[in-house]
DNA sequence: ACGAGTCGGTGCGGTGCCGTACATTGCACC
DNA sequence: GGTGCAATGTACGGCACCGCACCGACTCGT
């Protein structure tokens, strides 16, 4: 999970030489800024990004305001998905969360890719089925899980993006995200420092005890770690009928976790 | 909106003769009873189904429970998306909220429509992307809004997809919708009825101020409407760009409107 | 006509989070 | 080594919604 793969992103990795090779060429290698947006609801998208070492919040809004995260994207992932399925205009903001590198497509060399290769194209858009599944849990997730679970559940994604076992995240950031006050994180943040889980200070955090945190968070996070690995795996061949390994048999993707601060109920 | 369209399906009448005609010969009318479940999570997807006058709710699921909607499907719409994107199994759960009659295609037979038209693919896949976009926002509504106001969002889309003045939704079922108390809703709905705006009667609903109602919602009906013509319009050829009619402008998407009981703050 | 079951109106104590505000503490930059 | 700001810890009243429970009202089947 921390192990640094490199400078690479895994959606790239996943696709045959010649495919990986062509998009490649067609990219310009960036860096992306903290808070840099690079992708505003209704405005057209330029460019298609595969974040390298960073990672990227995909943000709905209501009402005017960003309001929630709906999914975060590192690595493993692409901002610019609409693309993939003929919407030509963002419905999300897309904010850099975690400064780093990433590979840069102009939409038009993109689309010229995709009409390149079936298989590319394949590739992608499974991955856009998968973003979809995970803007459903997200809903859920925020519809239902306390403040403290869902800290837990972003702390470790986040980390699982950033490929460092330390990495930067305020607590006013992780607020937005999550679309709840910044001192409601400040006290669960407090709470899993207090049980050795992570430390923060200033925007640093260090998870010091991953098993321990990922008990603390909401399912969600094991599902959508899950559906990631999912993501990434290369997309069955159309003729050949391969049963995707969703849910290997025997591991229930919920199984019942210990509470950490006071049992608190879930609502069902 | 109310207008009784007869028993079709937009994402199917938007299609060119030719694609609509093949797709039809694949499929059959089957009636679709109140409350059955035609897609469960984690289950292959056996069939793809077009409603024409009845219309299903997509429950995401937290913890093995559903936890709420994440869309309603109706005529303007499909069920079996992820087939579109080359993910096979379902991960939502399809309910049945309104009985009545569909178009049933088995996901092979979609599988090779597909293959057959580029144009009916494009189409079909710009409607996947419109259904992200819903699933964000329905992320950020639960989060965000009141009871009250996603009650009056939710009759309002359900009212649009029964196609009637009249419909049958009874509380207990929208607030699974919601992912609230039964007796939230009764509450909401009482407010709403003694405004005038609805008629509430052992699950019988019936709308008597439209307008009023709407003010009542939160934008997020309005925009889940705009969103929607925008997905059953054609989708615009590769090689002519046409700026989608997303949003107009002068037409700011979420104008500030009403509160109707005592003045609640939004949170921001 | 009557009983059973569904539906919805209502109440009550509990609580998680909101909005707001203020004090403290590191870190960066003088 | 002080100054300034960003980041965090903490507190407090308010409230929307929770879980639970009860009861009346309407519908339907026999």
């Amino acid at each position: 999970m921390i192990s640094r793969t490199g400078t690479s992103n895994s959606l790239l990795a996943a696709l045959p030489q010649r495919e990986r090779d062509d998009l490649q060429q067609r990219s310009e290698r960036v860096l992306l800024a903290l808070d840099q947006v690079i992708g505003e609801p209704g405005k057209p998208i330029r460019d298609v990004y595969f974040p390298m070492d960073c990672f990227v919040a995909l943000m709905a809004g209501v009402d005017g305001h960003d309001a929630l995260a709906a999914d975060l994207v590192g690595s493993e992932g692409m901002v610019g998905v609409p693309l993939l399925l003929g919407v030509e205009r963002s419905p999300l903001r897309a904010r850099v969360l975690g400064a780093g590198e990433a590979l840069r497509v102009a939409a038009p060399e993109f689309q010229h890719a995709l009409l390149a290769s079936v298989l590319l194209e394949r590739q992608f858009r499974r991955y856009a089925g998968v973003r979809m599944e995970q803007f459903a849990r997200t809903a859920a997730c925020a519809a239902f899980h306390r403040v403290e679970q869902r800290v837990a559940c972003w702390l470790l994604m986040a980390q699982d993006r950033a490929h460092r076992e330390r990495f930067v995240l305020t607590h006013e950031r992780l607020a937005r995200l999550l679309g709840v006050r910044r001192s409601g994180v400040s006290t669960a943040a407090g709470t899993l420092q207090a049980a050795r889980l992570i430390t923060y200070t200033r925007g640093h955090v260090l998870v010091l005890d991953r098993v321990g945190l990922e008990q603390a968070a909401c399912g969600c996070y094991r599902s959508a770690r899950d559906l990631t690995r999912f993501g990434i795996a290369a997309a069955p061949r159309r003729d050949v009928e391969i049963a995707p390994p969703r849910a290997p048999p025997g591991t229930p993707s919920d199984a019942p976790r210990p509470q950490l601060s006071r049992g608190i109920p879930h609502r069902h």
